[in-house]
Parts: structure tokens; C-alpha cells; sequence
DNA sequence: GTTTGATAGTTAGATAATCTAATTAAAAGG
DNA sequence: CCTTTTAATTAGATTATCTAACTATCAAAC
């Protein structure tokens, strides 16, 4: 009698919940002094977050770069002028000196940057873009941006209007929490 | 004349720049079919996302535990009665049956979860949650839903309401796009 | 009923992004 | 000069992924 069935679907799978259990789960798990509509909508914001930053690994993919890379890529081209040590960009991007060194080695392998020392301090590097970097870069862009942008393709005006407000708004008070700063 | 200065700043520091230069990036690099506005809201959109989920790493720390792994625990704990096989897991968590593997055997060195063997089909294994998992589960949940609340703290009632709305229509949309269900 | 193909799980081996701790070199400050 | 601090790197580890190959089992076809 299940044997039409097993031509659909996989007997194994697991169904498709949906976030109906998982708010009975948050109240009955969550801490009295949390509100749970707030859980249940951060955790929306958790799998949205989860899936924003999919969209983008998916799309840079086919460039050969990370997202992290990219990012510090970007900030090289906007600081164009001012000079960046290692220690500056790990400092700006929230990483150890260490995990920026293996990013460094790794763009200036492919020659997408350029490390040259300092000649008032011999301690420090001075990280530049080769030519190179900003051909890619500038190759990149139009698909990173356009690919930022396509997540909010359903929305209408007056909603990105009022989207715009909120992130801004969040963003600002989960930087203050993080202390971090862009 | 600058040693002042020096025990404020480190002058090799990077300054925070804010969205403004990017959104100049966006006018000199951007596609013409894409919005330039999207762009910017979905930049600032991938922001939040990072943050969002370095947010939630940050608290779930503390318990040795990431999201990745918690989720693959909530899905046990969701799925209860139903018997879940690592390429049930897999396909549902949207990994390989190979990560699942080493996941799985991450969880059952610490004891959180057993694998048993079907007695029907040999070639399958059922995982199940052990009592320690599901007592481990239950400590680290009051943290988890209140990492996730804490993300809104600032937003005044009609906004959340607002929000909750948008967050729901985005879900959907890069869902679909993304061919992923939760 | 034996072969052949699909399925379930694992293993092997790789890459990426991160960390901490130790190391090296140079500068700065007494 | 000696000591401390700073900059960058190295060494070594963990986590999360992946692909490709392998093993065992089941199922279906002939």
C-alpha cells in the first residue's frame, strides 16, 4: 500500500517542519526574561542571515574567492590612498595578525596584492593592489552587487523603504554589542 | 607634534568608514540592470547577517558547541519520534552525507547522540539522541533563544511587528531561490 | 538465482578560515 | 645598553566543508 508512495518521496526523509515546533519548542526551553516573540523572529533572522550569506558564497564562487577575501580586497580599494599594515586590516576586519597573514599569502600568490616594507619602520609591511587586484575587482563587482541586491527583489517600495530603516537600525545596535565598527 | 596624538590613535589604523564610500563603489561598479539602491540595502543586509551569526557563535561558545551542531540537535529533538538517518540529516541540513559523517561522530564521541543499525535495511543507521544530549540540549536552549531575541532589543513593538513580516516575505523568497526548506 | 545497478554510510584527502602560542626582528624608552 | 613593546610570521590545532573512492547491502532484471 505504501508502494505508490515510495515513487514520490524517500520514505527516510525528514518532513519539512517549518518554524510552527520550533516556537512550541521556545516556550517551553526559553528563560522566563525572554521574550519569546523575539526569539521566535531572531530566529528567523538567524536562518535568513544563514541564507544571505549562502547566496553570496554561491555567486563569488565561480570568481575563486571568499567572501572574506573579497572584503579585504574592498577595503584596500576603498583606502586607496592610505597605506595598510597587516596589523590595520586584521584590526578592521575583526581577525588575528596570524589569519591575516594566511589571507595576505594567499592573494599575493596570485598576485591580486603586494607586500613591500617600510622604509621609516622595518617592522611593517605596507599591503598594496597589483594592477592585477584591481582588474579583478573590478571584474567582481557587478556580480557581488547584483547579487546583494537580489535578495530583496520581492519586496515593494514602500517595504525596502521601511527595510532599509530597520537593518540600518539593527545593524547599528548589533555593532555596539560586537564592538565592532566598518 | 604628533606624540599627542600617538597615545590616542595608532596613525596606522584603518578609519571606519561607514556605508558612504560604499555606496560611491556602488555607482562607479555596478551593473546597470542592477538597483543601486537594492545593492546598498543588501550589503547592508549581508552585514547584519555576519553579525547576526557571530552574535549567536559568541554565546553558544561557552556550552563547546557551534550552530552547525546544534542544529543537527534540534533536528533530532524537533523529529522526535520519527527515526532520522545521517542522509536524512544531510539532505534536511542541506550538507553532504560525508559532513554529516563527521558530525555525527563529533556528537557521538561526546555522547549526545547514538547510532544504531536498522534491522531491516543493514545498510542503514538510525540516530537518536541520548539522555546526556538531551540534557544538553535543554541547558543550552534558555541561552540560545535569548541570543536570538537579543538581536532585537532596540526595535520599539510596531517595528518588530513590521519586521517580522519582511523577515518572514525575505525567507521565502531566498528560500525559493536557494531551492533550500527548513 | 546470479549479475548489475543503486543506495547508505564511511573513509581518505583536500581546502578554507579561523584560533593560540611561540618566534624573529626592529623600535622605543628609560 | 637593556627591557619592553610592536609587527609580522610561523607552527600547529580545530572546525566545517567538499569530492572521490570504497564497502556493504539491497533490489530489480533477466
Amino acid at each position: 500500500m505504501t508502494k505508490l508512495k515510495k515513487t514520490y518521496t524517500n520514505e527516510d526523509d525528514l518532513p519539512v517542519l517549518g518554524v510552527e515546533p520550533y516556537i512550541e519548542l521556545i516556550q517551553t526551553s526559553s528563560s522566563s526574561d525572554t521574550n519569546q516573540e523575539d526569539a521566535k523572529l531572531g530566529l528567523m533572522l538567524l536562518w535568513l542571515s544563514d541564507h544571505v550569506l549562502d547566496v553570496i558564497d554561491n555567486e563569488l564562487a565561480p570568481f575563486g574567492i571568499t567572501e572574506s577575501k573579497l572584503d579585504l580586497l574592498l577595503l584596500l580599494t576603498l583606502h586607496g590612498e592610505r597605506r595598510a599594515t597587516p596589523s590595520a586590516l586584521a584590526k578592521r576586519l575583526g581577525i588575528t595578525r596570524a589569519s591575516a597573514t594566511s589571507m595576505l599569502d594567499w592573494l599575493e600568490k596570485r598576485n591580486l596584492v603586494v607586500r613591500n616594507h617600510s622604509k621609516e619602520d622595518r617592522r611593517k609591511i605596507y599591503v598594496s593592489l597589483t594592477d592585477e587586484g584591481r582588474t579583478f575587482i573590478a571584474e567582481v563587482l557587478p556580480t557581488y552587487w547584483s547579487s546583494c541586491a537580489s535578495n530583496l527583489i520581492d519586496l515593494e517600495p514602500d517595504e525596502r523603504k521601511v527595510f532599509e530603516k530597520l537593518v540600518s537600525k539593527l545593524l547599528t545596535s548589533i555593532q555596539r554589542k560586537l564592538k565592532v565598527e566598518r
